[in-house]
RNA sequence: CGGGGAGUGGCGCAGGGGGAGCGCGCACGGUUUGGGACCGUGAGGUCGCGGGUUCAAAUCCCGCCUCCCCGACCA
């Protein structure tokens, strides 16, 4: 770990985002581009949407381009993302699934043999008519998902039972002309994965897309520290070709809902539009029954909005790109020396057993860079100043308790212990305080009136009789939507719409949603 | 696609017929560094684009483009 030929400032070696160790991704080489003047951030509660913009652009996360809608995710941005790919791609591969990729141009015609499939993405689809200079035979599509693409090539692949399950997934981009976008919650082109499978029974498939959603939640309650309710999407809701559409469900800090992920039980309307078709033991021919799952960048949305405060960011220790940020302090040439040389002892401690990195800049002080690295979120800030030195310790600073009763000074000996089970405690915190938010701002109830009254403020649960019309007519009169109808429903269901009044023998999840 | 707001130096903004300014950032020098330090000197702008009015347009008029926010549609 040669620093002297590096920038002072970049004294990581580098290594993979994905594994533990000295990192060097997202540093800042410099503050263009961050407004000094809103040294304090807008309050959330003040205009959380303008927070939000803010919080992505100061903590360069991502900025704007050129073309609408269209973002350019930042090197501390993505490297978030790499963390959240790993934990995900770590999840698939235990169960059982193989990455692959499928192109970005689909022949329309693909999309238009799914009547629903085509109906539901027409209107976001963006088409390349010309390539090479002249006008193409048939238009292409750039992706919006790939069930169309995957199906033509799954009904290749696929011939026997012997072939089954197929078990495949996609890290790619795909494109939605969106009317309205917003900074990774809603943009033109968004990275993804898609996972698409194939079954011989429909048991099989409803069995994987169950297993995915788990795969889903277990994600986002222990990587991203979100909790999220799984549930079944409404028709109105699902996607688009589906036979059912199951969704995990998180509460944003303005109280809104967020569809986190959703898994689909496609059934074999993708089998039939595209004859995948295989021959069983009895040398009989069945069409498959076939499944597809998706989380996208737009969960880094939900985690700037679960956790973050009116400081920044606050990111979950187990996907931080830096998960702890030494700060060296010193007045005296002489304590500059002594304390960089503490640090190098305690690079050699931390070694690759945490993601972290030194910022000795000497143009910023201390203090400048306490609020610049709460604001990107850094879960622990290790302070070291000539006191420390004289004592050999160190202070633990963390980002979920700011100021001073989030300090502690722990002996340089003890650094990596109590700094692992610090990380581990702020994980829990964050997943804890999300929760309670959550449960503090949701209300069951079966009285519509109250129903209209606290549906603004949160998520309602409540019975509803599977209509339509019920669903519609409560956006209407309440903007807020049908999230889900919980996996978790009561022990003996019995109630009656929150609409109609109708009989009814499911709750559902209604809120304003994102 | 409707409603609202905004395009002036890297960022945030002021200026509304006649000299393009302020704050921050940036560069250089010096003093500083335990919760967003300070002094000095400097660099940096076809005022979103295109037309028009005028002796004269950042400023007035017409058209267009882009971005943000709020709604309808969607991961």
């Amino acid at each position: 770990m040669d620093s002297c030929c590096m920038p002072s400032h970049l004294q990581a070696p580098g290594g993979s985002c994905y594994s533990n160790g000295p990192i060097r991704a997202g540093i800042l080489r410099s503050r263009k581009d961050v407004s000094p003047m809103a040294e304090a951030l807008t309050p959330r509660s003040q205009d959380y949407a303008k927070w939000y913009n803010e919080v992505i652009l100061r903590a360069e996360l991502a900025d704007y381009t050129p073309v609408k809608g269209c973002m350019v995710i930042r090197p501390y941005g993505y490297a978030l993302w790499e963390n959240i790919q790993a934990g995900l791609d770590r999840r698939f591969k235990a169960t059982g699934h193989q990455n692959a990729y499928f192109p970005l141009f689909i022949p329309m015609s693909f999309l238009q043999k799914e009547a629903e499939h085509v109906q539901g993405f027409a209107p976001e689809l963006a088409v390349v008519t010309h390539g090479g200079g002249k006008k193409l035979e048939e238009p292409l599509v750039v992706r919006p998902t790939s069930e169309t693409v995957i199906g033509h090539l799954y009904a290749q692949w696929i011939n026997s039972y012997r072939d089954l399950p197929l078990l495949i997934n996609q890290w790619a981009n795909v494109v939605r002309w969106e009317m309205r976008t917003r900074l990774f919650l809603r943009t033109t082109e968004f990275l993804w994965q898609e996972g698409h499978t194939a079954h011989a029974t429909e048991q099989e498939a409803q069995e994987e897309t169950l297993r995915m959603l788990e795969v889903y939640s277990d994600f986002a309650t222990r990587d991203a520290a979100i909790p999220v309710i799984q549930g079944r999407k409404s028709e109105r809701e699902k996607f688009a070709g589906a036979q059912t559409s199951y969704t995990i469900e998180a509460m944003m800090g303005d109280t809104k809902a967020l569809q986190a992920a959703t898994s689909h039980n496609l059934g074999q309307n993708f089998a039939k539009a595209f004859n995948i078709q295989y021959l069983d033991r009895q040398n009989e021919l069945q069409y498959c029954w076939t499944t597809s799952w998706g989380l996208s960048t737009r969960m880094i949305g939900a985690i700037i909005m679960v956790h973050g405060d009116d400081r920044g960011l606050r990111l979950p220790p187990v996907l931080a790109p830096v998960q702890a940020i030494i700060v060296p302090i010193w007045k005296r040439p002489e304590e500059r020396a002594q304390v960089l040389a503490a640090v190098e002892g305690l690079k050699a401690l931390l070694g690759d057993r945490v993601r972290w990195q030194v910022d000795d800049r000497e143009e910023y002080t201390a203090g400048w860079k306490f609020n610049e690295w709460e604001l990107r979120g850094v879960p622990v800030r290790i302070e070291i100043g000539p006191k420390d030195v004289a004592r050999e310790q160190v202070v633990l600073a963390r980002r979920d308790r700011p100021g001073r009763e989030g300090k502690s000074c722990v002996p340089q000996a003890q650094l990596v212990p109590s700094l692992k089970e610090l990380l581990e405690d702020i994980q829990k915190n964050l997943y804890r305080q999300a929760l309670e938010f959550r449960e503090q701002h949701t209300q069951e109830t079966d009285d519509y009136q109250e129903f209209k009254e606290v549906v603004a403020g949160g998520f309602t649960r409540a019975y509803w009789c599977g209509s339509p019309d019920c669903e519609q007519a409560i956006q209407a009169e309440t903007k807020a939507t049908n999230r889900c109808i919980p996996l978790e429903q009561p022990e003996q269901p019995a109630g009656h719409c929150i609409y109609c009044g109708q009989p009814a023998r499911e709750q559902a999840i209604f809120a304003r949603a994102y």
